[in-house]
RNA sequence: GUGCCUGUAGCUCAGCUGGAUAGAGCAACGGACUUCUAAUCCGUUGGCCGGGGGUUCGAAUCCCUCCGGGCACGCCA
């Protein structure tokens, strides 16, 4: 839990902070205020390792030119004893840190120490979050959406666990409502087509005309015969929607389970209709007087907080809508389990939803922003420079085993979240199985498999790797060695950023770079072979590059092979 | 029409709470294995950051406007 950057970077900050105050004591600057020092890690390597921008910012306060100010700050600080080896002052007003290489030997101490844990960081203080991702429609199988959101939810849930929080990953099963009528009246036509002399049985329009559904019919119809083909619609509908929907979560659970996720809570929707959950939550906005009949219908006003348009809670048929469970489902997650804090991951095309939510948290009485909203653009499937939108083979739509039967877990989740979800995703299918240094996967796998074969083949020899105290960790000095020292630094505040953006691609662009920083490290330096002492330094370093490259991994969730 | 997302190298994308000379991967081209995994590395080429205005010491980043792409605007979910 050391976060060696951090550590670094508050020193520098006291350092500038002194000198701001000693400027002023001497009357060389004004008194002035500063409330956060920005320390940044320059992007050119010739302007050192970490460097601040405070100067400027003072120019208005202090009214002289920046460059100036910045000579004064240097000149009264005082480094003694610090990481900080030679300032010097750039630009048009920047301060330039150059450390030591102490501070990443300290890294590299840490990383040895803290092993599985390095990087994890305590932000979340324990908070409750929940992350409601993929619920996708358990009328059929999983598509691209929510192989993306699912890919994405998990790795999000995963960053937040590694930032302290107390994560809850939840399914919630639209196992009610409109779509479960059309699922049953698909069924129903799909069954009387099963029975003698049903070839003239009409399918619906608006059904699911998808082969999972003709396979549920014939295949209660092997079971059980025509015993649903005297009874009413009703009743045979029920029946049919009892019959398939079950195997249907148990398809959606299997298939999301060989992608590496498993949900905490699978929570129903219609649970909150048997509850009275529903009903409940309409008579607290009625009561309230935040809704109005109109044609028939219950309207709430959803404009009274903000939102474009009212929305119906119950049709004039008597049905609530989706929207009614949904506030009902969202009054469920924080009032009656308490989270202080809900993620929801939505496809974008869902965005409207969004605003009508919000308002609806607002009508409950509970703070809009601790529902936040994670919208994900589309995928768009490649092979052979094509768009692909059905499987060759059944010519369904790609459906998320079709997935990873083809490319693998790893290869899907990683690419996946290689994107920031705001950005639409190509799914270079070719790509994601091809074995080279082309694909981002198997370039950050082979990384940490070269090392566990290195690691291997020394211990064979009965070298293993050594303790920080017993290695002169200055003899690492190579700029290769020192830019993966570096890197290797930077984990806790990679994890800290992508918690708070809730964005894992980060993660998987910095396992990259490490795996890249690895790399030129292996075709510059040799290990094995070296003098002792060499050795023994580089072997450690390239064990707490095993220790990182693991640790993003585990995050994700994609596997760190030993060998490859 | 209104609202949201988006436009950066040939391709796919970072950078967007303003900072120094705009980055990475792939593609293209040229090199590196008798040595710990060449599924690797090194180098070269490649840019009116969609256009135009504004804000300021400074704009890919913030504001306005226009253009192009996607999505949403149901008593669907």
């Amino acid at each position: 839990m050391t976060n060696v950057v951090d550590n670094v970077k508050n020193e520098i900050k006291k350092v500038v902070t002194d000198a701001i105050e000693k400027a002023a004591a001497s009357g060389q600057l004004p008194p002035v205020r500063v409330n956060d020092i920005i320390i940044e890690k320059p992007r050119e390597k010739e302007h050192g390792d970490f460097s601040t921008n405070i100067a400027m910012q003072l120019v208005r306060e202090v009214r002289k030119n920046p460059r100036q100010i910045a000579e004064i700050i240097k000149e009264h600080m005082d480094i003694e004893n610090t990481y900080i080896d030679r300032v010097e002052c750039a630009g048009p007003g920047f301060i330039n840190f150059y450390l030591t290489n102490r501070w990443l030997y300290d890294v590299l101490k840490v990383i040895h120490a803290e092993k599985q844990d390095y990087g994890k960081i305590n932000i979340g203080r324990g908070q409750k979050v929940m992350v409601e991702f993929v619920s996708a429609n358990p009328t059929g199988p999983l598509h691209m959406g929510n192989a993306r959101g699912g890919a994405l939810g998990d790795c999000i849930a995963g960053v937040l666990e590694a930032a302290g929080y107390d994560v809850t990953r939840e399914f919630y099963i639209n196992d009610a409502g409109n779509q479960i009528e059309k699922f049953g009246e698909s069924l129903e036509a799909r069954y009387l087509q099963q029975l003698p002399g049903g070839e003239n049985v009409e399918f619906p329009e608006d059904g699911y005309h998808g082969e999972d559904i003709i396979e549920h019919a014939a295949q209660y119809y092997r079971e059980y015969g025509d015993k649903l083909g005297d009874v009413p619609s009703e009743q045979r509908r029920k029946a049919l929607v009892e019959y398939a929907l079950p195997k249907n979560i148990e398809k959606i659970r299997t298939a999301l389970e060989s992608y590496g996720i498993t949900f905490d809570v699978w929570f129903s929707e219609q649970s909150l209709y048997d509850s009275g959950e529903v009903q409940d939550t309409i008579n607290y906005l009625k009561e309230k007087g935040y809704t109005y009949e109109k044609e028939g219908a219950l309207w709430f006003k959803a404009t009274d907080f903000g939102a474009e348009k009212d929305e119906v809670l119950i049709r004039n048929n008597g049905v609530p809508t989706y929207l009614a469970s949904d506030i009902a489902y969202h009054r469920n997650k924080f009032v009656k389990r308490g989270f202080d804090r809900v993620i929801n991951l939505w496809g974008a095309d869902h965005h409207g939803h969004v605003a009508r939510m919000k308002s609806a948290m607002k009508a409950l009485g509970i703070d809009p922003d601790k529902l936040e909203v994670v919208l994900f653009q589309l995928v768009r499937l490649y092979r052979n420079g094509e768009i692909v939108r059905m499987s060759k083979r059944t010519g369904k739509a790609i459906s998320l085993e079709d997935l990873l039967e083809e490319v693998g877990r790893d290869a899907a989740r990683f690419f996946f979240n290689m994107k920031a979800s705001g950005s639409h995703l190509d799914f270079d299918l070719d790509l994601a199985v091809r074995q080279s240094n082309e694909n981002p996967v198997y370039y950050v796998q082979y990384a940490h498999a070269r090392i566990c074969s290195m690691i291997r083949l020394l211990g064979e020899e009965g070298i293993s790797v050594p303790d920080p105290e017993d290695v002169d960790l200055s003899l690492l000095v190579q700029p290769e060695e020192i830019d993966l020292m570096k890197k290797l630094a930077e984990l806790p505040e990679e994890i800290a950023i992508s918690a708070q953006t809730l964005e894992p691609s980060r993660l998987t662009r910095y396992v990259t770079d490490v795996a890249s920083c690895f790399h030129s490290f292996y075709n510059a330096c040799r290990v094995k072979g070296e003098e002792e002492r060499l050795m023994k330094a580089r072997l450690l370093l390239v064990d707490c590059t095993r220790t990182v490259i693991k640790n993003v991994l585990d995050i994700l969730s994609v596997n760190a092979p030993e060998r490859m």
